[in-house]
DNA sequence: CGGTATCCGCCACGATACTG
DNA sequence: CAGTATCGTGGCGGATACCG
């Protein structure tokens, strides 16, 4: 990840959070609320390794965007779940696929 | 750039488009409707060098998100201005930018 | 003035295999 | 179940020099 701050303009400190090339499916994986193990996330996103999915989790973790809560039971569960954070870029995901659709309307 | 039309939700169409280490910032200084020289961008931005700044504008140019116009003048002008579809991109570029100040906030 | 041409380093992303 | 470890690579961004 770019290091937000040493940006030119502010707005690269959100482009670089969200940047990443499976973020922006992670945080709405994790959009309705509900808490989401390691293992949904393969479920849901089937092309992306295991590490490259670790990668992804730990940057949205370190950029305050998600928590990551172990549960030590037989087997062990892990949960990830949007912060407060993470849930204010809700709104901004959705200019981008609103934007994107009438942008795919005209140039494609 | 990455290929917009093999993203895998939407949005990243978008952050396709604006993802780019100047791209930001080059539609930011359109921002006012004011079509500007390619010296103008240098000047604004004078750590970007030639080849880049004229990769970032190529690059926006073939998304359509500004218009390339050449005066062949001697000496020859070049005027860079945004398209409509670049237009639109503003209220996105602002929501980021208010994201971050209130995200750098809390982290900081 | 507004670019090209050439060469190159870095690192995000990935394939594959293995593990506490 | 939820990850590491290791090795590899493509292409974005950059330094520097030159051009119509």
């Amino acid at each position: 990840m770019m290091d937000p701050f040493q940006a030119h303009c502010e707005m690269e400190v959100t482009l670089a959070v969200i940047s990443g090339k499976w973020k922006a499916d992670i945080v709405q994986i994790l959009s309705d609320g509900t808490p989401r193990r390691y293992g949904f996330f393969q479920k849901i996103l089937p092309e992306v390794t295991p590490k490259i999915l670790t990668n992804q989790l730990r940057e949205l973790e370190n950029a305050g965007i998600l928590t990551r809560a172990i549960y030590p039971e037989v087997p062990v569960r892990v949960e990830y779940q949007l912060t407060e954070a993470g849930t204010g870029l809700l709104p901004i995901l959705e200019a981008l696929e609103i934007w994107a659709q009438s942008y795919t309307k005209k140039i494609r």
